[in-house]
DNA sequence: GCCTAATCAGGTGTAAACAA
DNA sequence: TTGTTTACACCTGATTAGGC
């Protein structure tokens, strides 16, 4: 259960060689067209092993094309849409991400201040509004 | 894959769990209808069996994906749900536990570092006795 | 009373939808 | 296609309450 796809080695997930029980089907809605009233929007949780597959395809290729993907539609057992869906989001959120840590590194090499913190994208550390810090007694 | 840059802690992605919709809680009233009716909340009684299974699990992999829980699930006979929170309470009480372990231990060597508050005041600062100090920023 | 399962409040990451 | 927004899965941390 190990193979070659353009020249990348895929080898089976360390956590579950056998995959039992979910093989998701998304079970999409026919109906794209909006009905203003069902605002379900189904949203495909994908585990471990296929966001590896999809990120080690990624990492050799960002666009990958037709044939590359049924490959890897095959492989994950995703559908066409949420394999091209994902790669869309990733290569955006990469550029993002890459422009960001530019404005990082430029803006201060070393500095240690409070004042970097506007400018940590791991939100979670910087207290939105009336957030709390956390202080030594 | 969990990776510290420039002083920001990079946290994996969230581990997916498939949670079926029946198990959300209609969010009853939280306000002042004090109606008489029986709040009862159910609590599951876990036993050795299943505490053992969960204990394993969790040692090797605290935070098992949508696959790994559906094992659980089956496993130990547990709802989705009852396994999602045991995990959330066991990382919960196992931080709180190693934070006072080290901040004993770094209680009497030195005193006054505030290294590390500038660039992460939420993991960083440990309370010196009991519970934090909230001021805000 | 302690331990902890369940709940709550608030936040993060991202798949999907949408706009350009 | 890229860039932005939205909705949802799931998280943390604090709190509440059930069993022993």
């Amino acid at each position: 259960p190990c193979f070659l796809l353009m020249g990348i080695l895929f080898l089976p997930s360390p956590s579950l060689t056998a995959e039992p029980i979910s093989a998701r089907q998304p079970a999409l809605r026919p109906h794209v067209h909006k009905q203003p009233e069902k605002t379900t929007r189904v949203r495909t949780v994908l585990n471990e092993k296929q966001l590896h597959t999809l990120r080690t395809c990624y990492a050799a290729n960002p666009r990958p094309d037709a044939l590359m993907k049924e490959q890897l539609v095959e492989m994950t057992g995703l559908s066409p849409r949420v394999i091209r869906v994902w790669f869309q989001n990733k290569r955006c959120k990469d550029k993002k991400r890459s422009i960001m840590m530019k404005q990082l590194q430029q803006q201060q090499p070393n500095d240690k201040t409070v004042s970097g913190f506007s400018f940590c994208p791991c939100v979670a550390l910087i207290p939105k509004e009336k957030g709390l810090m956390y202080v030594q007694p």
